[in-house]
Order: structure tokens, then C-alpha cells, then sequence
DNA sequence: ACCTTCGCACCTAGGTGTCAAATT
DNA sequence: AATTTGACACCTAGGTGCGAAGGT
């Protein structure tokens, strides 16, 4: 508990034991996979709910027309791929982070000078018609008119009273890379890392304006841009082309100081930038540590780089949690992956290093068309040819640092005659090669045996930091995934905080 | 001497004497402000001159206009308001420090991981069609088709031999605020801090890619926006619509280590994130150290937060360094003001500290039309609203954090309703009020008497830091400007290197 | 009591030149 | 002998929660 506020730590005796908060569960197929989206109208008022789970309303506006089509269709959970082609989808990234938070009861804390969102709102978006150009943007409205308290003792949220939240123009938040290509969209994850939010109603910095001890939800929105109006100065949404979409799980209580410490030992265990604060840990040996404490690790962090498996000419990169599923906080605050036939649920998957997860597959490139930019980027200048080229390279040897693809400096890509590809500055992922199948059904701790097991056949030496930056080395055997399971890894990409890399 | 490799050590005596180089001194008045103009046809040929001092032609395109305008005007020096109204201006900013390095022998290191230029290309434009769109790039030409070799006895640099620069395909960098409207240009220092430069061909990060040990010469285009074309995955110039433009004084030559260690200096003492490698220095009393040791201080640096001057409702920033025109290092190499008119030389008010020159005199802005962005920012959502709103208040006290302006969060500004205010989020520059005048002949060092009595008067608290995060406080004086000498120095705006922040 | 603010230590992320070693 | 590379210490810049202090 070491490192938590005294505040936190006042009379919270159930959050102490994680017994789960009096919350709605919500149902896995309600959330991420089929957000709320809506036509959205200028100045139309906020949507609210009390109840957050998610009625999975799906009113989008057909991509690429002006008019709003009136006749929205409407999508029930698990229908994943019968949506028509052009349908504007957006998808949730790091759905299960937001998710534990969730469960708990998510708190963000708003300051004076503006503080970024943990987590942050990070989108896929799907069928844009890749010519058009588009706005992405974001906003946060408030799903009620209530002001909460939190009760220790029930470690609660009670409401305290009403509040008019008309008084605030809610400020929008447009993607630095906009406008761009809905090509260019649909290529990166689109992350709004950078986003602040603040209680200064005063601000000047164009930070999002929240009250405290209110209740929140995010919205993304896909603005078409219509060259007849000068989107450039955009601060309100338009009437017309606008598709919004909210994401149940990603509610949350603003705060000026964190009132369940369930919520802050998750930020601080999650967030890099909290790494300070994080359990030390006694220094273990290299492999008796790694194997005895990092599955049931709960609050000491051991921050790996990202594994990489190699497969048949394809590289894939994850972190190298897959045993969070089995720890303590997994066990306590059992919210099961979104996505069942995933072999490993996706929370296991997420990373905590910054440096992690800088890299992207490059082979499976053109089977996946995802890219990982090292900032918020559109991929302008990233070409097929890219992936033609390196794909005929040998394949990596592991102990080598992998510059196969690089972060593009700047806000934007430069534009040049190579093809650009994206991935990671400073990292030093390692390849394992791969040679033992595990099942797409397999669990995540069959990962684990590889790792056990290291005294025979070759092996890879990785980096990874301790919240000292002690500098240790881990040994692991190859290990091989099916292609199946490749690809549904890469599907649901893992995610880290400050940088918008994935798979 | 400290410090300095033990390869620029070698030989070197008259660089260590600080000999002006073998260089052909390049006049003011053809530098900087006359750069060289151009008609830029894609897949042109790279403008070559072996003598660097600046044949001052200026064939530029009309903006706005899609045919080049085969009569490009030629403009002679020193007729600075002559140019009719729409033709395009671009000026270099920082351009006293260019000088400086250019007049020793400018080195950038090229790296295989890319490196940022020091100093780094940041223009002003002009006479931009203000709801016109643009995109601003940069590319860097070879000045000529030699190798060369650094002579260490005789701090030159001799030619060593013939390159074919046409295997390498020029990479051109679109400034990653590109599109943007002229008006929002035109309203911001845009800044190249962003650019990387290596010797890895194979690079795919979009880096510039050069040769080492070549003289290369950086160009800045503004490339009209023409809606028919997809500029969004421009890799070369267009044909038409292009205005180039080079500045004499930014020639360089590339080297993997500094071979002339009058540069390895000068970067040290100018760049924020080579501070390590500054010479200590001995702490000095508050005033004692400040009066003693700053006009004459050598390589020695003492790095303030900026002055700012308050003026009848006019709040003016600048830089604490009014005395380096009489340093030693000026005597050294006598680049003069190319700016005669201005009280102070331009480089008296170059700025060590990144923390510095943050802010903006925001009462005349509207004035100035002068922005400065806490990075690359265009300032779309500024509006002169928020100077209206801002003149009204109180004039600022000292010792108090100035969240006057701000800057904006991520790449470009959020588009919120009220108007964004740009300015310095980390800096706490202060201000002091004006009593004394200083009349617009005064030279630089007539700031420092305010400082050497410290004990009458109101006074102001300012922070400043030492090469070792020492903090301390020095005490001024008040000060006065006129109206003359602060619109001066507010139209030569003194430069940060890292970030884009001017007056 | 409850909520907010501010300085702080401790992180991430990445830009410097140095120096020893490798490369050519 | 000249040039390049890579690990390194030391910076800048800024994102964390902490905890004392302030405000209501």
C-alpha cells in the first residue's frame, strides 16, 4: 500500500479487500465492439444516461454523403461483420484497461493547468471512403446533471446534488492530424493522447472543461470535410456529416484527487508516468524472479519489453504480459475479455514500458493494414512499397536491435520519395524465434512454460527495466503461435499510454 | 576548453585563437534578409554556387497564382518595403546565429539515427494570400559536387575530391502543420526544429539524407495548396505554384564528429540540450556573479529566464543577454546587426535557456501580428478577441507566473470557442516594470546599469539556472523602453532553438 | 469535512557532445 | 590515418501521484 495517498487510504475498507464497486456490470458485447454512434447536430444537447451500460444504438450516417441519412441502421452486439461496407465504424482500443477502470469506477483527475486522460480515448475507425478527407474529434459530455461524493466507508459514489452544466460551452477537441485522408484514418490508431482536461473555465489553452465530481463520457466524432466550408476554424460540430460514437466503459468521475485508492494503485500501475510510485520490489534473479513473482505480481512491476514471435516470415510483437490475466487484480476485478476467441484475453497484452510496443509487423502490414506511428500521425507517405521492400529481407536475428521500422520525427510524416514506414526510435524489442505451436485456444499462461524452460535450445536475451532502471536480462525459449492466433493479436493491438503505438 | 573532444583538440591552434576562417565575409544586407528566391520546377536541377555570399536574386512567384509568373521581379538589397504587395517574403529567423556558426564554418552531425540541425531553419512569411492554402516544406541541396576533407593545422576546409550527389533521391520535409492557410503562416515563426539529418541511405524515417563531409544549403518552399491535387501525399515539388527560397548564411557541412572546435563550442553554448557540457563556472553571488561574469562571461553561461519589460500596457519580452554583443566571442568573429536601425544588435537578445522567450507581448499583438506558438503550432484559433479581452486586465505584478499565454497542447491548436492565447506553459518569466528610459540610440549595455543597482526601487525576483539546476534569484531595476526601441526588437524576434517561441 | 492547489520527487522520452572502439 | 559508430553522462521537457497547506 506503500505510496498511496492518506486520503486515499481513509476509510476505504472495501475498496482494501477490491470487493467490486455496486455497479452495473456491463456485458462485454455491449461495450468497445459497438459504441454508441449517433448523427450528431450542432449544438444538439448532450445524450445522457444514468444507466452506462451501453444500448448499443447505431444511427451512423452513411460515410461520404452530406446529407444525414435518416434511416440509420440499427446494429445488435455480435453481428460483427454483417455492418454494409460503408458503414463508419469506430473501435476502442485498449478497451480492457478502460474496462478495469471502469469496474472500479473510473476517476480523472482535472487540474488548473490541464491533465491528461489515463487512460486515454484511443480509436480504430473502419469503412471511411478513402479519399474523402476527414476530421476526427473529440468531446466529453456529461451523462447527467448530478454532482457526486465519494463515500469511503461504501467506497461509493453518491449523488450530492444537481448541476447545471449548461452554463460551460463544452470545448471540442480536433485531431492534430486532421484534416486528413480516410485512408490515412483508417491505417493508425487514432490517439488522443494529448488531451487535457481542466477545471479552469478561464482556460485559454484549448483544454476540454470539466466540473468536479461530475460524471463523463468521452465522444469521437468523424467530421467529413466539406471543401465548401473552412473546417479550419472548426470549434463547434457541424450539422451534417458528422459521425459520434461513445464508449460505455470509458465513463468516468472527475476529480481534483483520487478518492478510491483502487483507482490510483491502477493508475500508478498502469500509467509509465507514475512509475515512481510504484511498489520497488526486492531485486530478484533473473530468472527466479521473472518466474516467481511477475504472474502474481500484483502491485510490483517488472516492465519488460515487447516479446516478438516470429512466424513463417511474419514478426509479431506483444508485451510480455500475458500472465496479468492470472494475478491478483485480474482475479479480483474479473472483467473477461471482450473478444472470447481470442486465445489470451487482450488486458494481457497491455504494457507498461514506455519504450514497449514501439514496433509494428511489418510483414503482416499488408495483411492487416494497421500501422503504429510514433505520434499521433497520419501515415501520408506510408506506401505498399514499404512492405514489398522489407518483406524480402531474411528473416531478423534475435539480439538485434530492430530498426525495420521507425518513428517519423514530427507531428506529421515527412513526406519523401522512400516510403516511409513507422515503428519505433528507441526500443529494443527481440525477436523469439518461433518453433512449439500453441493452440489458438490456448490460455495465456501457456506462454509461461517457455519461459520456465530455459536452459535449452536457443534463446533470446531482452531488456527490461526495473522501476529503478536497473537494466536485468531474461532468457526464453522460442515459443510459435498459429497464424490464426497471430492474427488476433494483431486484430486487438495492444496498447501503451503516452505513445499511440500498437501492433 | 573543457569539455571539447579530443579530436577537435588536434592541430588546431588558430581555432583556438579564434581566426576567422579562410571565408569570404558575406555582407549583411545579402543575407537574410534578400535570400535567394526562386521558381521552383519539380525535378529541378539543385541551384549550385561555389562562393556562398549571396547573389541577392529574387524571381519568386506571385502567390496565389498557378502559372509562374515568367517576369519574377528581381529585387536589390536594403529596398526592404519596395516589394509590391503579394509577392511572397520569406526571412530566416535566428538569423544572427546562423551568422555566427557560418562565419567559423557551420558543422551539422549527421547520424545513422537521424540528428536534429543546430541551428535549426525557422522562417517568417510574408504576403501569403491569407484564405489561400499552403503547404511549407524543406529540403537541403548539395552546394556543389566536392568531398572535403577539415584541415586541423589550418582550420579549413579543403576539397578532397569529386561526389555524384544523383544517387541519393532529395527527401523534401513538409513542415507537419502543412495545409494551413497563408493568414495562419504568416502569423507564426514556422519552425524546421523537427528535421533530421543522416547518413543511413537506407533510412525509413523519413529523415534527410546526406553525404558526410558535403556542403549542403537548406531550401524552404511555399507550395501553393491546389485543391485539384492530393498534396497530402506530396513527396516532390510541384511544377507550379512553388516559391524556393535559400539562405547564404545556412550552409553547412556535414561530418559524423565536429572537426573544428570553435563550432563544437558554439553549439555547446547555444544549444539547450549540450548545457552538460557547458563549463561550470563557479557560483557566484546574486549580483555579483551577474555583473562580473555575464558581459564577458566567454564560454561560461548563465541562462535566464527572459526580461520583460512593461511599457505603458505594453508588455514586452525579451532575453537577458543584451551584453553578448561585447563579449569576446563577438569581438572574435564581427558579424554586425544586418539590422542597423535596431538599438540593439538582433544577437544581443538570442536566448540560452529553453525555458526562455516563451511569451508573448500580447498587448501588441495586434500590433505586431507576431504569435509565438509553443511549437509548431499554426495559431487557427487565435483571435484578436483574446487580445481585446486580455488589455483590459490589470497590469501583471512581478513574481508572479505568467499564464498570460499559453501554449496549446499537441501539434496543432485544439479549435476550442473561446480564442486560444499561445504562449509558454513552463516558463515563469517576469515582469519588470518600466520607470527609467532608455532611449532608442542606447546601446545594449545601457540595460545593465538597472542591474547593477539593485538596492532602491521596486524591484523583481527572476529565476535563472546554472549548468547544474543551481536556482537562484537576481535582483533589476526597473527599466523603460520607448514605443520605438519596443516595436524594434519586437519585429526581430530573438529565437529559441528548440522550441519555435519568439517574441 | 470536504475539496482544491502547489511544490515536489520520481518518472518517461529524447536531444547533446564525449570518448573509446570499430571500420575503412 | 581518417572517419564512423555506439554506449554514456548530462541535459531539456514534461507527465505522475504525494502530501502539506489553503479554501469554503
Amino acid at each position: 500500500m506503500q505510496g498511496l495517498s492518506s486520503r486515499a487510504h481513509a476509510f476505504s475498507v472495501e475498496a482494501l479487500v477490491g470487493k467490486p464497486c455496486k455497479r452495473m456490470k456491463v456485458s462485454d458485447s455491449s461495450l468497445n465492439e459497438y459504441p454508441v454512434s449517433q448523427m450528431k447536430k450542432a449544438g444538439s444537447s448532450p445524450r445522457r444516461s444514468e444507466d452506462s451500460s451501453c444500448d448499443p444504438e447505431t444511427l451512423a450516417v452513411r460515410s461520404g454523403s452530406t446529407e444525414a441519412d435518416p434511416g440509420g441502421e440499427e446494429h445488435t452486439p455480435k453481428e460483427s461483420d454483417r455492418l454494409p461496407d460503408r458503414e463508419v465504424r469506430v473501435e476502442l482500443q485498449g478497451s480492457e484497461l478502460w474496462k478495469r477502470f471502469y469496474e472500479i469506477g473510473t476517476e480523472m483527475i482535472i487540474t488548473k493547468a490541464g491533465r491528461r486522460m489515463f487512460p486515454s480515448v484511443r480509436v480504430k475507425v473502419r469503412n471511411l471512403d478513402p479519399c474523402q478527407q476527414y476530421y476526427v474529434a473529440m468531446d466529453v459530455m456529461p451523462v447527467d446533471s448530478k454532482r457526486y461524493r465519494y463515500v469511503y466507508h461504501s467506497s461509493q459514489w453518491m449523488v450530492a446534488g444537481n448541476t447545471d452544466h449548461s452554463c460551460i460551452s463544452p470545448r471540442l477537441y480536433v485531431h492534430p492530424d486532421s484534416p486528413c485522408a480516410g485512408e490515412t484514418w483508417m491505417r493508425q490508431v487514432i490517439s488522443f493522447d494529448r488531451v487535457k482536461l481542466t477545471n479552469n473555465e478561464m482556460d485559454d489553452k484549448g483544454h476540454i472543461i470539466l466540473q468536479s465530481m461530475h460524471k463523463y463520457k468521452p465522444r469521437v466524432h468523424i467530421i467529413r470535410h466539406d471543401p465548401r466550408m473552412d473546417l479550419s476554424q472548426i470549434q463547434s460540430l457541424p450539422a451534417e456529416g458528422v459521425h459520434s460514437f461513445a464508449f460505455p466503459e470509458t465513463e468516468f468521475t472527475t476529480v481534483t484527487a483520487y478518492q478510491n485508492q483502487q483507482i490510483t494503485k491502477l493508475k500508478i500501475d498502469r500509467n509509465p508516468f507514475a512509475k515512481g510510485f510504484r511498489d520497488p520490489g526486492r531485486n530478484r534473479g533473473v530468472l527466479d524472479g521473472l518466474l516467481e513473482s511477475y504472474p502474481w505480481r500484483g502491485p510490483l512491476s517488472l516492465d519488460f519489453k515487447p516479446f516478438a514471435v516470429q512466424l513463417q516470415g511474419t514478426v509479431l510483437y506483444f508485451s510480455s504480459q500475458p500472465w496479468s490475466s492470472v494475478s491478483p487484480l485480474k482475479t479480483q476485478l474479473p472483467f473477461s475479455s471482450s473478444s472470447s476467441f481470442y486465445p489470451f484475453s487482450v488486458s494481457a497484452f497491455s504494457c507498461q514500458d514506455a519504450a514497449a510496443l514501439h514496433t509494428l509487423a511489418l510483414p503482416l502490414y499488408t495483411k492487416t493494414s494497421v500501422v503504429s506511428p510514433a505520434s499521433p500521425l497520419p501515415a501520408r507517405a506510408f506506401s505498399s512499397l514499404g512492405a514489398d521492400r522489407l518483406r524480402g529481407l531474411p528473416p531478423l536475428s534475435p539480439l538485434t536491435d530492430l530498426p525495420l521500422l521507425s518513428a517519423l520525427q514530427g507531428k506529421k510524416p515527412p513526406h519523401c520519395r522512400d516510403p516511409c514506414l513507422h515503428g519505433s526510435p528507441g526500443s529494443s524489442p527481440c525477436l523469439i524465434p518461433v518453433h512449439s505451436p500453441i493452440s489458438p485456444q490456448g490460455s495465456a499462461s501457456s506462454l509461461l512454460p517457455h519461459l520456465s524452460d530455459a536452459a535449452a535450445g536457443p534463446y533470446c536475451l531482452y531488456r527490461y527495466s526495473f522501476p529503478l532502471n536497473a537494466q536485468l536480462a531474461a532468457i526464453s525459449r522460442h515459443s510459435k503461435l498459429t497464424e490464426d492466433t497471430t492474427d488476433c493479436l494483431l486484430r486487438q493491438s495492444p496498447w501503451h499510454p503516452t505513445t499511440n503505438h500498437c501492433l
